[in-house]
DNA sequence: AAAACTTAAAGTAAAAAATACTATAAGTAA
DNA sequence: TTACTTATAGTATTTTTTACTTTAAGTTTT
């Protein structure tokens, strides 16, 4: 690499190699939902700076790794998931946004089903714990900022792309998931327009089976047809579930 | 700093200093629009690697410089404009997208009144010029791939967001804001259809004024009015000029 | 076993919005 | 004056959304 490097020099003139002192960083909005609450997944940290501060799960990425590899790297030791939903939604580059040198961190969010799992402190972490999103507490570094601009992607990606059913258990009844849609954005639907605009967009397989072990009336489970909805995408379908707050 | 990395240790047990070596660039995707031509900047490099070659305007960004800085820097020493419309869409980090080490790359996109202004080629470029997004040439680096993303971001947030107005003159027609719809979706509306959505959204402030030196009938001249797309959007009003092909 | 209660699910009428047009107006060019 | 082009207004039809009402299917209480 240093042989590269001699012949580059940067529009002001600055060797290039000069500029090879950033840390990369990945930190990651994890997203749950359980009992009519969104969540998100904050660990307490066991090293400095910030020892004892809760925080984002995130990690440097290493220099021989890329940084796709590196975010789901992150959510594997945390959860011990693969396959999770993970995207990115904003790049945080402030000079002093990190106390021991100069560390841009790419944002992302990931969306579980936090039935699947429990969540287990590692090396990294003192402890590990599921917020919910009404209720944080102070972060360090500028993990506020980067959480809540994490929530208002989640709440406008929610509208529009099928992501939703990401935090839902694979089945799942149709309350449940206006429940979920309820929690995140902070307002109510009308059910039966709720339903109908869902099931119009014939996105939902509707299964033989009907909920368990409640006290009232069982409602017909669902799952989301993921490969409908490529191929209606395809042909240039898009979601949206965008109704009038009742 | 080097003070404070010594208790600084990532998950993996690499001391904090090795991880230290990445470089940080922005690169701009630029658009303009004239004459029915949705366009986009782009450099020939003048200096290795891919001396010779097409690249997105961008640069190193500086150690002490924020991130956003260096992003409206690149912008401003490219055209010498200031305060244009320039947002991040994603970033890119595979671990060999350069050949001179481990570079980072967050990319924007940006929006330009392409009549303010012409273009001229700096240190970093030999020449500088606007391509029609249909007949673009081979790109350096992993360019392509990011204008690629960047004009489906654009093609997405035209139409959800009022960003068009920032390609066109102060003063514009409804016909002309409809062609620049078209070339960039690349598909055509009924017109008085059209023109009904646009204006029943209540964000273009009519003027006093018609189209001049044209050679059939001078169509009204009409402004964007910012502030109250503000006051809509604070009040939950979505701009939305998704309409069915035509 | 009947009645009361709770939520699911289907249906419907009114309002609003989107769509597919037609008609007219206002200019230029021949 | 006539032909032509584009701007702009208008309108009828269809579709979607909204605001409800009704019925169904279960559980719990009496």
């Amino acid at each position: 690499m240093s042989e590269s490097n001699k012949y580059f020099i940067s529009e002001n003139n600055v060797p290039f190699k000069q500029e090879f002192q950033f840390g990369l960083s990945v930190d990651c909005v994890v997203f749950g939902y359980q009992e009519g609450q969104v969540r998100v997944l904050l660990i307490e940290r066991n090293a400095d700076p910030y020892k004892g501060s809760w925080a984002l799960p995130g990690d440097l990425v290493s220099l021989n790794e890329d940084l796709e590899h590196a975010a789901n790297s992150v959510l594997n030791k945390l959860t011990g998931l693969k396959d999770i939903f993970m995207e990115q939604f904003h790049t945080f580059g402030s000079v002093n946004r990190h106390p021991a040198g100069r560390v841009a961190t790419v944002a992302d969010y990931s969306l579980v089903k936090s039935s699947n799992y429990h969540p287990v402190a590692s090396a990294w972490a003192s402890s590990i714990q599921w917020f919910d999103i009404r209720e944080l507490p102070d972060l360090a570094f500028d993990h506020k900022v980067i959480l809540e601009k994490g929530i208002r992607t989640l709440q406008r990606s929610i509208q529009y792309r099928p992501v939703g059913f990401e935090l839902l258990p694979l089945k799942f009844t149709l309350s449940e998931l206006q429940a979920l849609y309820e929690a995140l954005l902070g307002f109510k639907f009308d059910k039966p327009n709720f339903r109908k605009k869902i099931l119009g967009m014939n996105l939902l397989t509707p299964l033989d089976e009907v909920q368990e072990n409640v006290w009232h009336r069982p409602a017909k489970l669902y799952k989301f047809d993921e490969g409908r909805y490529r191929s209606l995408r395809d042909v240039g379908f898009t979601f949206d579930i965008t109704l009038k707050s009742s």
